[in-house]
DNA sequence: GACTCACTCAGGAATGATTATTATATAGAA
DNA sequence: TTCTATATAATAATCATTCCTGAGTGAGTC
């Protein structure tokens, strides 16, 4: 019984190999797609679907487990969900990077013109720090 | 020489009937998906495609004319770059609305961790004030 | 052990938004 | 008006994501 058994079974997951190796896919990258999410699970249990994949992302989502990313418009991303931050595309290296910003924290579990908040994301754009230096 | 045809000129666009018509869908209404706007546009141009009608609508993208919402992860909207506001999702109604948040503004043009700002987007997601209501 | 019942999965087909292609039409400048 | 780069219509292609189906699995019951 490993970490990652007990997290899913807190959330009421049943247990199975295809869910560990697309929890354990995340081991430290934040920012897969799917097709990446199934790459690295595919080395745990080869047999895995893609079809598969999206039925477990999505099942982790609902379960606030991750959380979807969509700041580049063409496919969707997944990272787990630690720590509050805000995402960042360079617009030259099309790189995505994580942000703080702790201003935007509030805004969760509050309310807005009478709508109450449950989440919230901050899509940042625009050149990066390397891309900068690059430029000169 | 209309108020649209002059703004496409100051963007250096070329004014054709299909760049007009598409700007005028967005007449009075937000978060249109590309398939609305194309609806709307052949009311005026009846022999508009949806190919025309996406490759407007990148190109207003680009001169900052409109911006792109993916706020509800299967299809974009876009709307007219008009005023600074954010956007809200109901997960009941599914309905979007503008909001404003004025901490949020100042966020765009500044730098973060030495990365600039272009562009800022903040997507909050919960039950909207009506939906709160109707649960009553 | 045999029998449910609900859930999970693999494989493959289907969907649907978006993009690419190409030949024709046209806006705007000379 | 003529010319040229650009825009467009029609259509095909792409590709992420979802749907479907039939086979597996595990827990609980008798």
């Amino acid at each position: 019984m490993n970490e990652t058994s007990q997290i899913l079974r807190e959330k009421n997951i049943k247990v199975t190999p295809q869910r560990l190796s697309v929890y354990m896919a995340f081991n430290g990258k934040g920012h897969l797609s799917a097709d990446e999410v199934y790459q690295k699970a595919r080395k745990k249990v080869p047999a895995i679907s893609l079809g598969t994949v999206y039925s477990i992302l999505e099942n982790f989502k609902i379960n606030d487990i991750i959380s979807e990313i969509k700041i580049d418009f063409d496919k969707s991303l997944y990272e787990l969900k630690e720590g509050i931050h805000h995402h960042f595309l360079c617009r030259k290296c099309k790189k995505i990077l994580d942000v703080e910003m702790p201003v935007c924290n509030v805004l969760k579990n509050c309310a807005v013109e009478g709508h109450s908040i449950e989440d919230f994301q901050g899509y940042f754009y625009g050149i990066c720090r390397d891309c900068q230096k690059d430029a000169k």
